[in-house]
DNA sequence: CTTGACCTTGTCGCGACGTCAACGTTTCTA
DNA sequence: TAGAAACGTTGACGTCGCGACAAGGTCAAG
């Protein structure tokens, strides 16, 4: 028998035979004097039983073990371990392909996919031309695309946040000050009312740590132009400020 | 923002993100003077959407499919192919995971994991320490493993042969010709029982090709010493026999 | 000053083959 | 009988998404 016979007999490729004798799976047959393979029955039971352990889902390296000890000891073994893997894949598979029909089910959104609290919360919003507002979108789906798992908490306590029709006027005012300086009058204003508005359920889920010791708080900084930024950083601090008053108490 | 800050948040590795830079996914950000590159929170952004559509299971280039155009559209067709692969997957490994159910509750077998139909008719086959009776198992496993389909009925109908004692008898005179010459007397009456010994059911599933076609039937051949060899090359002479006489009638 | 934690570029490794190159052999067909 | 098609041979590279390592440079703290 040559190579494409046993591999057609089989139901393997050449190629995966030869790949066979090149890792020690399948021992090299017989020459003929052209220099063509001679396989016999043997070597055609031997790469069978190769087939089908493979087929099964064991690594090539599972099989040359189990062939090794050819008692049926090892075999039950690894086909436990394996199906123990399976099912695991099979949970993860089903995950997400729930997580899938999440995102089939819901808007498409420009942001790329979003978790269903944040979709939640978004959708919810009123849609505005703010740039400010856009920036505060991409904070919140980079917040949730960090894996963070108090996201969702923060995502509903800021649901009132994004119904009230006030926020709107905020938002424009922020939009107001993109290319103002530093010292701009508005700014200090603007901050007191938006620490004023951000409710208590937000402080009381949002991690409590400096923003800045990620280097997050910094880089944030750094994404708005120098008057938005001056307001954005009294907004922090004053957050902090809330935050260490209710601790203290 | 340095490499590793950025990474861990939105939770990845810092090579996952040097990747993501090599193969164009991500943009190269500006870099220090120490030549360190510095990511701002657009980078974090966009870093986040990709690892949302990686987790989902997209590949890289899917991926950059999905952000080339960033309208929804493509998004959804995308998550709609990856929902039926991976629907495909969950059937794939269920059914993987039924066959190691059935191979785990069989009896192990030293021939490897058989399909279950091959498994029963060597369980009710008497153990027998007939080499010949061994060569035929083997032959029988490579059968089975070539997936021929017709396969499950070969052995269904090989039932009652596998519990009739008298074939335990006609094994041991195969054994006895192992180092007998051609010329053997004891040739000629075994092959003929051999053959009276097939039921018809046998021959109307087995495949009416001339089994030399694909060279199996040859090297079947050259797997037995001289004098068994030619009983076996007599039933199959005499089984294709009765095939024509079947076809013909 | 040293130590340790970060950063840089570049390379190899993984698993199970698919695919191509460049060539020789056999077999079918005109 | 010639030529084409279909086999066979060895060898090497590509896949996919990084992990791991080498061999350094940079920076903050003890």
């Amino acid at each position: 028998m040559r190579i494409g016979e046993i591999a057609a007999l089989v139901g393997v490729t050449s190629r995966t035979v030869r790949h066979y004798h090149h890792i020690g799976l399948l021992p090299e047959p017989a020459r003929q004097a052209n220099g063509y393979r001679s396989y016999t029955v043997r070597d055609a039971v031997l790469l069978a039983r190769i087939r089908r352990l493979t087929e099964i889902g064991l690594s090539l390296d599972e099989v040359r073990d189990v062939l090794a000890d050819d008692a049926g000891r090892e075999l039950a073994e690894v086909l436990g371990e394996l199906d123990a893997d399976l099912a695991r894949q099979e949970r993860e598979i089903h995950g997400r392909r729930q997580v899938l029909a999440a995102l089939l089910a819901a808007p498409p959104s420009s942001d790329g996919p979003l978790s269903p609290a944040l979709a939640a919360l978004l959708e919810h919003a009123p849609a505005t031309g703010s740039p400010a507002a856009a920036k505060d979108r991409e904070h919140l789906a980079l917040l949730d695309a960090a894996g963070d798992e108090a996201g969702a908490a923060v995502f509903a306590a800021l649901r009132p946040l994004a119904e009230d029709p006030a926020v709107l006027g905020l938002y424009e005012r922020l939009d107001e000050l993109e290319g103002a300086r530093v010292d701009d009058p508005r700014i200090a204003p603007l901050a007191a009312e938006l620490v004023a508005a951000v409710p208590d359920e937000v402080l009381a889920v949002f991690p409590a740590g400096e923003p800045s010791a990620t280097g997050f708080g910094r880089v944030l900084l750094d994404d708005y132009p120098p008057a938005q930024r001056e307001v954005v950083r009294r907004v922090m601090e004053g957050l902090a400020g809330r935050v260490r008053g209710r601790e203290g108490a």
